[in-house]
DNA sequence: CAACTGACCGACG
DNA sequence: ACGTCGGCCAGTT
């Protein structure tokens, strides 16, 4: 095998992982960075997570990244988006209610991936 | 090429 | 109860 051909089986990156995620969050629920890191198996990688929905413009693929909030169901990316209130329009299209930057019966809606793909 | 930065969260004093 | 710090990854300057 030559050093320079035979790279790591799997390339895909912690990223590209987070993305494919936040793909499986169904319409009308939401999720957290934290429980996303958690299920990945990177207990302290939430904030990398955070770092993966800002990239996740950059994806092949649509992420809905307005789907995922932090632990208190604050909307803590509505600044990156085109306009502040996109992400909340984007939720509240969904049928889920935001009031003060904060997702309304937040924890009813939490869709935590290790509990719900276990 | 090396350093900086950026959607977080939990532990500790 | 509040402020501070450590841990994680990749793209850009």
């Amino acid at each position: 095998m030559k050093p320079t051909d035979q790279n790591p089986p799997e390339p895909r990156n912690f990223f590209q992982d987070v993305h494919e995620v936040a793909r499986l969050i169904p319409r009308g629920r939401v999720s957290t960075y934290g429980a996303i890191a958690h299920y990945l198996g990177a207990r302290h990688g939430a904030r990398t997570v955070g770092y993966a929905m800002m990239a996740a413009h950059t994806a092949d693929q649509f992420v809905p990244a307005h789907r995922v909030v932090n632990r208190l169901g604050h909307l803590t990316g509505r600044l990156h988006y085109a306009t502040p209130f996109a992400m909340q329009e984007a939720l509240e299209a969904e049928g889920i209610r935001v009031e003060e930057d904060r997702v309304v019966d937040f924890a009813k809606l939490f869709w935590d991936p290790s509990t719900e793909l276990a």
